[in-house]
DNA sequence: GATTATACTACACATAAGGATAGTATTTCG
DNA sequence: CGAAATACTATCCTTATGTGTAGTATAATC
């Protein structure tokens, strides 16, 4: 990305600093008469920040300006779907399945590439999952013997840990009450990352 | 904070959804074209949004529109002070006995008043707390009956159950393995608000 | 049963705001 | 040096947009 100049720095300090304030972003003529320039001064930063990739402008709309650098530093959280009944056959990340959104660090997970589920049941209480707790879920179609993942059971993600046998695959809870579950195909969702649990 | 109709959420919704999307809020003429009805039908519902203090709005001003509830959803990440030792005697949040920093969504922790630790030992096993987790605590003096705290205990932070009996604070390990510990003088760090485990 | 709130349509108006033209002065840079 | 970029002013045009009037129909409320 291009260098700015001092002046179009601070064009564009005010224009995040406006957006910071206000939640919207300043018109044209709020931007000239804030450094006491013309309209058409204060519209070619505008324009220049918008060529050099800072912004982006949307054509003959009021305020229609997007800070797009500045915007990557945010990116230390992620805002990953958190899913509920899973439709059959659906794309897991079908938007129907969306029960809403959670943010979490970054660095937990890239978004886009995972999910959150709500812990249903204590079936993975001796791994110290418990019910109502928050799973981050990696989407991946399969896994590694051993790892704890999301499989769609019965219309519904469910915590099982993962183990490939002869010809069949286990999914094996951690709690004695629970039965193995055996089976030839099941669809992975993919493998857990983290638990976040709130008291 | 008044109830919406179903249909104010919706277009609160829109609203809210719009702005995530584009970063800058749709104008009313947007809105109505959204939901297909006219413009003042969608001017009337804004501005019944504006009444019902769901959303802030400036006169004449073109997409001048900030949503104000929901906001808190919009919290980032709180960098707050991972303890390891803790030297006897120095205050918890001392320098000293940091062992770094840990991120965590900002909702899960005002920070200045948490703080984390790590899990060692599986003493509370049977609260779905395991060995390496990290515990969130809120910094507090002293703690309710039945809530798991941070207690100080032979130098270590260290979660166990609290309760106040007669003469005695009772702390008590969720483990059968471990004996409850009774002590008529403990430093209560504060009491846990979340577990973060990653895998 | 009257009144208020909701949920709209259709039309109209003033102005807010983007965008263009024309021109000036200074600075940067190959 | 000359071209291109920067940093502006002043004026104008067009469109975008908030807001108002008038009216209809239905549901909630008192």
């Amino acid at each position: 990305m291009k260098q700015l100049t001092t002046r179009q720095q601070e064009i564009l300090d005010f224009l995040t600093g406006y957006i910071e304030k206000n939640s919207y972003p300043p018109t044209v003529r709020e931007t000239a008469k804030a450094f006491s320039i013309s309209i058409k001064g204060a519209y070619d930063h505008i324009k220049a920040l918008e060529k050099k990739g800072f912004i982006k402008l949307q054509e003959n709309r009021s305020r229609a300006l997007e800070v797009v650098s500045r915007r990557e530093s945010d990116s230390s959280v992620a805002e990953i779907p958190l899913l509920g009944a899973i439709a059959a056959g659906a794309p897991i990340l079908a938007e129907e399945s969306w029960a809403g959104t959670v943010k979490i660090p970054a660095d937990y997970a890239r978004s886009g590439a995972c999910f959150a589920l709500r812990v249903q049941g204590d079936s993975m209480r001796d791994a110290g999952i418990r019910s109502g707790d928050l799973a981050i879920i990696e989407q991946r179609p399969t896994a590694e013997n051993g790892e704890i993942v999301a499989a769609l059971i019965e219309d519904s993600a469910t915590l099982k840990r993962f183990f490939r046998e002869n010809n069949r695959i286990r999914l094996q809870a951690e709690n004695p009450d629970y039965a193995p579950i055996f089976t030839q195909d099941v669809r992975i969702l993919g493998k857990l990352k983290a638990i976040i649990r709130r008291y």
